[in-house]
RNA sequence: GCCGGGGUGGCGGAAUUGGCAGACGCGCUGGACUCAGGAUCCAGUGGGGCAUAAACCCCGUGUGGGUUCGAAUCCCACCCCCGGCACCA
């Protein structure tokens, strides 16, 4: 037996060890060998958990490897220190952000130390600290010198209980990021970054950047790109109003036309006899919630404002209303509705008896027509029978279904047949009503009166009806085919009509430019990027209003502006600090008065990747020259959380700085990987709220008040009070366990459950680990170093080569993609295991041991770096794990052994033969041996080979009769 | 609805990318040690059949079909789950 594991004694042995060597600290004028590992930094809210650990731990691991594999690392950590936890913790409790900040600082780099997990601490920024957010506002000014930063009224998403404005990307939903808050509808002047501009080049170069897809997909739909084409209608008065549509081919069908009640417009146009409607509208839509006006399901309102448009492809004169499902902020704010080939529009038609005008041949085809009980003569049955068309007849009436030539014929046929005073519809490519001596087509919103007008006075019954749409809607027969948003061959559409669907969009775009009544164009769904918060703990946004000069951006030379020091923080921020307020204007010295929003804290962390480069240059914010070398960033690893937010606010400011000259590369992070977060059940009492699970007895209820307690399985977070601090794993089982647990727990891209019982089984196995090698170590002090493989006995050859596959399986994981480190470190314990087999069978090769334990010792290291330190200082070579070379792998190892291979016969496995590895290597030699074989023979007895599959190394494949 | 990613034992997950499905670990079962064990160690563990045992056989990677000597892996159709977006014209 070897020692105890004690793993109290080994770590504090070698936790300030690497950091005062100087492993981790990055040649920053070398870039030949160069490697930028980055992790997002974190906001030091609080302590650490077990969560936490796993990003930070992963990205540790494969630092360890990268320096072994002799890379210049660079591998810096910081801190998103401003923000507003912080802010609420001063405000309630009396104390400073930045103390409360520091404190818990402190307290992740002593966690990250308990970790073994170093970093280059020489580069350590916090966005907080002047030195750094000096150069926010440097960014900002750059940003505002070039077009970028800009200030405009606008109706923005307001967090009452965070008290600040939100951008897009914070009210998800509708409701704020960060504490679920419905957010409210608020017009008001800020500040914003023109990240639109981008939007275009945020969208293509995702392409090319090697990133989990699904994140590049949250991108894509971020960005919402649509192309389309912007048509000009005008109003009966003559004002231009221009509309955005990606269906430019069913123009002819715009029956009406909805502005957003927001569009500037609506005043003007407005009938004076609407104008109190539509007033109450506005403030209907107005007072909407976003969470309201995004529910599911919400039924359409809107109002007629009285006021016509002219359609400028085939002058109709249509209706103009205005709705809220039309939004001011996306496209022009204006909509021309066509409810043939629309859903909302049709749901908006049908609601309030406006027109649909078929203008898109519907797919596959199809046609139907419905006859009603005793409006048809004897003889229909036996006429339709005889033409050969399909129908069904139901309770009397006729459900009959047609395809494209037949339309005609049929409208003949049953003319003949209809009772006077009767009608049916054909509904397919077009519509038309039919009567025993006319045929109403509903091409265009006359045609669709005329129709209307036919079958009122056909039937009294219908004098109700407002549309033809109406009266075809009430058949359920009919209605699969009133609306559809397929592409398809143009009908009703004047000179385009006959277009086929595939070019339809292209041709009507064209025919448009020619008459110069609109052109192609393409609109995102991107906004703006709202920077401006109304909080103290950010970074000031560096503009003074002077009431001469007026925007006056604060000159570089006098930045930073400082954030004031106060007492007490309020409520208010900056603006109820006059000594803040209150200054003179750069330009003309006049008295003007500060900015007081601070800047969005994602501004703090869209540049610090850059910082970290030369971090504490004093005359800018990087040294664009090294920033050049070692960006972009060759791997980035973080949560998923930020693949929208950060991840595209951070390109964004790239491509910026690139395009002002200071960078000359267009992406940030070149590779990206998000890992996943770890979850552990939180338990929900009514009364009590949330209680640890510590705490939770049997049967899942309160210690308090015995209720049963709701369980979900949620990310670790100290608001649920399900976090695990590794302060006690620690002390219970060391930091390699836990290390070695979360690696192990599962591939690190998914969120894993935390298990108390998965830890110990790590845990046991570095017991074992231990025991085994410090039991050996000594036995082989004196051991030769070199040895020939081909000369050892089998058993030791099988090792050797056992020894050569975990190499290559546990390097295959670094390289990889995926970073499966639960693979890598299988294969590690599976190699423990078979050497503790060969050990319990007898007297081992010294040499052949020293070099597996050197090896296995130099593989785990990344994983768990204490106890490979310890037993590297023990096994007597020369130096520190990291200044080793990574274990290589050798494949002739593998070739030493005999094979075992799989015989299957009519697809099944039937036998195994054991061969050597070059009979195994060579097809003839392969097939020969197999068929050959004794246990082959006897299931083949009796049997025919009609065909034998001999592949190299793997199995033999025989197919017998 | 659109887009992306997935469905493998009781659980987390392996499977060198078309070649022995279930590695490794957790859990579970039995045993050992023990006053005790929720500690530790040993053995077993996909389902079923046969059975003293060794051995052997059948089924099995969401469902149905296909390609192939051979499919978890490739193709077609469908079902389900997760994530993102969604009144975006």
């Amino acid at each position: 037996m070897g020692e105890p594991y004690n793993p109290k004694e080994i770590e504090s042995r070698w936790k300030d060890f690497w950091w005062e060597r100087g492993f981790f600290r990055a040649d920053i004028n070398d870039t030949s060998r160069k490697f930028y590992y980055l992790n997002m930094f974190p906001y030091p809210s609080a302590k650490p958990h077990v969560g936490h650990g796993r990003n930070y731990i992963l990205g540790d691991a494969i630092t360890r490897y990268l320096l072994m594999r002799g890379y210049n690392v660079l591998n810096p950590m910081g801190w998103d220190a401003f923000g507003l936890p912080a802010e609420n913790q001063a405000i309630r409790h009396g104390i400073h952000p930045r103390e409360w900040t520091m404190r818990n600082i402190a307290e992740f780099k002593r966690q990250f130390r308990d970790w073994g997990v170093v970093f280059d601490w020489d580069r350590e920024i916090a966005t907080c600290e002047p030195e750094y957010y000096k150069w926010t506002q440097w960014i900002f000014l750059k940003l505002y010198e070039n077009g970028l930063a800009y200030r405009a009224e606008a109706e923005v998403n307001y967090c009452p209980t965070c008290d600040t404005v939100l951008a897009n990307e914070q009210a998800v939903g509708g409701r704020c990021e960060r504490c679920n808050t419905p957010v409210e509808k608020k017009t008001l002047t800020q500040w914003f970054f023109r990240i639109t501009a981008y939007a275009e080049e945020l969208l293509r170069d995702l392409d090319a950047l090697d990133w989990p897809e699904h994140v590049k997909t949250m991108q894509r739909n971020w960005i919402g790109r649509s192309e389309g084409a912007n048509v000009v209608f005008r109003s009966e008065r003559g004002d231009e109003i221009t509309v955005f549509t990606t269906r430019p081919d069913t123009l002819w069908g715009a029956t009406f036309m909805v502005l957003a009640p927001e569009h500037p417009l609506v005043e003007a146009l407005t009938a004076p006899e609407k104008r109190a409607e539509v007033e109450e509208y506005k403030a209907f839509a107005a007072r909407q919630t976003e969470v309201e006006r995004l529910s599911a399901e919400r039924e359409k309102t809107g109002v007629f404002i009285g006021a016509y448009a002219i359609n400028p492809v085939n002058g109709e004169r249509i209706p103009i209303w205005i709705a809220d499902y039309v939004l001011m902020t996306y496209g022009t704010g204006a909509i021309m509705a066509v409810p043939a080939h629309d859903e909302r529009d049709f749901q908006f038609a049908l609601k309030y008896g406006i027109p649909v005008i078929p203008v898109i041949a519907p797919p596959g085809g199809t046609a139907k027509s419905y006859v009603r009980p005793g409006t048809y003569g004897e003889g229909l049955l036996g006429a339709l029978r005889e033409a050969g068309f399909a129908f069904q007849e139901v309770d009397g009436a006729l459900h009959v279904t047609l395809n494209e030539e037949e339309s005609e014929r049929y409208i003949s046929l049953i003319q003949r047949h209809l009772r006077p005073g009767s009608w049916t519809a054909v509904v397919g490519k077009g519509w038309c009503i039919v009567t025993p001596d006319a045929v109403h087509n509903i091409g265009s919103l006359a045609e669709e009166r005329a129709a209307l007008e036919a079958l009122r006075n056909l039937d009294p019954s219908l004098a109700g009806k407002h549309t033809v749409a109406e009266v075809l809607w009430d058949v359920e027969f009919y209605r699969d085919l009133l609306f559809h948003a397929e592409y398809g061959e143009m009908i009703n559409s004047g000179p385009l009509t006959g277009t086929r669907g595939d070019v339809a969009v292209k041709r009507t775009i064209e025919w448009l430019e020619e008459r110069g009544i609109g052109k192609a164009a393409v609109n995102y769904r991107l906004r703006d990027w709202l920077i401006s918060r109304q909080r103290y703990w950010g970074a000031p946004i560096p503009i003074v209003y002077c009431d001469r000069c007026g925007i006056v951006p604060v000159p570089e030379e006098e930045l930073p502006v400082l954030l004031p020091e106060v007492e007490r923080i309020g409520l208010r921020g900056l603006s109820e600090i006059p000594e803040f307020v209150n200054t003179t204007c750069p330009k003309c010295g006049g008295p003007a008065r500060r900015e007081t929003d601070t800047m969005d804290t994602f501004v703090d962390s869209s540049w610090y990747y850059l910082r970290y480069i030369s971090p504490h240059d004093d005359d800018k914010p990087f040294d664009s020259e090294l920033v050049n070398k070692w960006l972009p960033v060759d791997l980035y690893v973080g949560g998923v959380e930020h693949a929208i937010l950060h991840l595209l606010y951070s390109r964004f400011i790239t491509k910026a700085l690139r395009d002002l000259g200071y960078l000359e590369f267009g992406e940030p992070f070149a590779r990206l990987f998000t890992q996943g977060m770890i979850t552990y059940p939180a338990y929900w009492c009514p009364e009590h709220r949330w209680i640890p699970p510590k705490e939770v007895g049997e049967g899942r209820r309160c210690p308090r008040c015995g209720r049963e307690l709701e369980v979900s399985v949620v990310a670790m977070s100290k608001s649920k009070l399900n976090v695990v601090s590794p302060d006690e794993l620690i002390e219970k089982y060391g930091a390699d366990t836990e290390r070695l647990y979360t690696l192990f727990m599962g591939p690190p891209e998914k969120e894993i459950e935390w298990s108390e019982e998965g830890l110990r089984g790590a845990w046991r196995f570095l017991n074992r680990f231990w025991e085994l090698l410090t039991e050996w170590i000594p036995r082989v002090a004196d051991a030769p170093r070199e040895f020939d493989p081909t000369a050892l006995p089998e058993a030791e050859k099988a090792l050797w080569a056992k020894l050569n596959e975990t190499i290559h399986r546990v390097t295959r994981e670094f390289e990889s993609k995926r970073f499966g480190f639960n693979v890598a470190i299988a294969a590690i314990m599976e190699f423990t295991n078979a050497l503790e087999d060969y050990l319990a069978r007898g007297e081992p090769n010294p040499a052949l041991l020293r070099r597996a334990i050197r090896d296995l010792t130099l593989l785990i290291s990344p994983f768990t770096p204490f106890i490979a330190e310890e037993l590297w200082s023990r096994l007597g070579e020369d130096g520190a794990v990291l200044e080793q070379a990574w274990p290589t792998y050798d494949e002739r190892a593998l070739r030493l052994l005999a094979v075992e291979i799989p015989v299957q016969i009519n697809g099944k496995v039937r036998a195994r033969v054991r061969l050597p590895h070059d009979v195994a290597g060579d097809a003839e030699a392969l097939r020969e041996a197999v068929l050959s074989a004794e246990e082959v023979k006897r299931h083949l007895a009796g049997k025919e080979i009609v065909k034998v599959i001999a592949v190299p190394g793997k199995l033999v494949s025989l197919v017998v009769k």
